[in-house]
RNA sequence: GCUCGCGUGGUGUAGCCAGGUCCAUCAUUACGGGUUUUCAUCCCGUCGACCCGGGUUCGAAUCCCGGCGCGAGCACCA
């Protein structure tokens, strides 16, 4: 009787327990769920984007759906594509989520379907062509008053429409416009357009097959709407800035008999440290020299990320994690930083880095050599051997204000002048462990590492290694960083406050 | 201004829809301790929150009303 009439009651204890991960989708079904990304190719992808990625992704994978990747390069002027990110896109959200998309659209190559839909739109009449001025427009939307261009018959906005693919009007001159009500609570439907004119000849498509072939070009609501319902999308998972496109895009729908997917938001994300950045202004940037390109460590990209050892899968647990509430927040970047922390300690062999190295000479009775271990958690990693030939050694400036030092991994010595006597190679005490570096072992180099805007360059003496570019290293000490060379390296995370 | 949405510790997040098992979860940060010949990893511990005011109820983080705060949309951008 109760299962009947209300089986929530006897759900409720299992409803309670701790959630992890993400929430359920509605209404989905495994094995039959589609989701999309559609990112602008105006520019390589940025943090921000990673979330499309990562979320809808994860959608997928939990229910063994469809992840379509999308590219909304629809405007030519505005937001120009940038003709480079459209591989470059597709090949960072390869690396982001660790798979193909299942689907690849570009909206720019379907123009044509969108201009029948925009017949079809007309010829059952819930559209128009409104060749209204656009502050004309505002007005009407202001007072809730229709357009004149509204009460057009099929007929004439047929013909009007045809001008308008016939290159008859300039951009400006006419508009087509979704029938939704003048009258509607929210300002933002009211007649909303659906297709405009591009000066395609003044800014053409930087897609050479596209080029200037079309001056009529849907705008978002549009496009997006009609593509998700032939793609056969059934969740859109995207930011809360698009929610007034959902209740256009379902007036819409509801006109042409579709049924809208379901949908879910997040809401901003700023991360603490960063300011805002727009796709535009770190183009702009770029140009004038400040950034070296768009993978700059210092830039909020995901090239820029990846650059200096940030994960794809700490990014994807770092947004995993963050989920999807409609909150506004402010993250810092340790976040982040102990994703990536966790990420890569476990496979990061260790390695030696003395930063404004003082030499000092080894005097005393000790060994000629010694093994340490690549990873101190994990003997199979191997043992770095140290040959100490003549005894001139490395300390770390910083490290010299004691004069009783004990050599990680070797010695207990006294400072004395530029000399250090071994003491003890037995630990005989509490003094200090300081990593060094026998000179023989060792190479002049320089770690570079970010700090607010700027990179900063440290000096000092690198153990020899040969570890390929791009591999994530631990320097004892100091922390992560990645291998750019054999003299060179980055550290992954920025300096932290408080050194 | 109109419309929509959101307010849980320093920062995120779970719980809210279907009120009790919540003196509120987990993570991160900070601090303290343990393991470790790294200021790493790992482990243990401590501090710390339901925006405000009413209402409904035996009982409210959860439902209702009002207020306040924050954000977004109102583009012939995405």
């Amino acid at each position: 009787m109760l299962e009947l009439e209300a089986p929530h009651l006897l759900e409720k204890r299992e409803v309670k327990a701790r959630r992890e991960g993400l929430p359920e989708l509605k209404n989905a079904e495994k094995g039959n769920v589609v989701l999309r990304f559609a990112p602008n190719p105006n520019g390589p992808l940025s943090f921000g984007h990673a979330r499309g990625l990562v979320i809808n992704s994860a959608f997928r994978d939990m229910y063994d759906g469809e992840f379509i990747l999308r590219f909304d390069d629809t405007d030519t002027k505005v937001k120009p594509p940038m003709l480079e990110a459209y591989e470059r896109i597709q090949e960072e959200t390869e690396w982001l989520i660790g798979r193909k998309p299942d689907r690849v659209v570009i909206a720019s190559d379907r123009i044509e379907t969108y201009h029948q839909h925009a017949t079809d739109m007309l010829e059952q009449g819930f559209g128009y062509v409104c060749r209204c001025t656009a502050d004309a427009f505002k007005e009407f939307r202001v007072s809730k008053t229709n357009c004149p261009c509204r009460s057009q018959n099929v007929q004439d906005n047929l013909v009007l429409w045809k001008r308008m693919l016939d290159r008859k009007f300039k951009p400006g001159e006419a508009v087509v416009r979704v029938k939704t009500d003048m009258k509607l609570k929210n300002p933002a439907l009211r007649d909303w357009p659906a297709l405009r004119i591009q000066d395609t000849t003044a800014h053409p498509h930087p897609r050479p097959e596209i080029g200037s072939n079309h001056v009529v070009w849907p705008l978002l609501d549009f496009q997006s709407a009609v593509e998700d319902h032939l793609q056969g999308v059934t969740h859109i998972v995207r930011g809360k800035d698009l929610m007034d496109s959902t209740r256009k895009q379902t007036l819409l729908y509801e006109h042409f008999g579709w049924t809208y997917p379901e949908t879910m938001y997040w809401g901003r994300v700023k991360v603490h440290e960063w300011g805002g950045f727009s796709t535009s202004q770190m183009r702009a940037d770029i140009e004038d020299g400040r950034y070296s390109d768009w993978d700059d460590p210092r830039l909020p990209t995901l090239a820029g990320l990846r650059q200096r050892g940030i994960q794809a899968r700490a990014l994807r647990s770092f947004w995993n994690e963050l989920g999807i509430t409609q909150k506004d927040i402010s993250v810092p970047l340790a976040t982040l930083y102990s994703h990536n922390t966790k990420a890569v300690d476990d496979e990061a062999p260790r390695l030696t880095f003395v930063r404004h190295a003082v030499e000092f000479q080894l005097t005393g009775d000790h060994p000629n050599q010694l093994s340490i271990p690549v990873h101190p958690n994990h003997a199979s990693m191997g043992l770095r051997g140290w040959k100490l030939n003549d005894g001139r050694i490395w300390l770390e400036g910083e490290d010299l204000e004691k004069m009783d030092l004990r050599l990680k991994e070797f010695a207990d010595v006294a400072l004395h002048d530029q000399e250090a006597r071994v003491e003890s190679i037995e630990r005989s005490d509490k003094r200090p462990i300081v990593h060094w570096l026998p000179a023989s072992q060792s190479v002049s180099a320089v770690v570079l590492s970010t700090k607010d805007d700027t990179i900063v360059h440290t000096e000092g003496q690198l153990e020899r290694h040969k570890h390929k570019a791009g591999t994530i290293v631990q320097l004892e000490r100091v922390g992560y960083a990645i291998v750019i060379d054999n003299a060179t390296l980055m550290l992954c995370h920025e300096e932290s406050q408080e050194q």
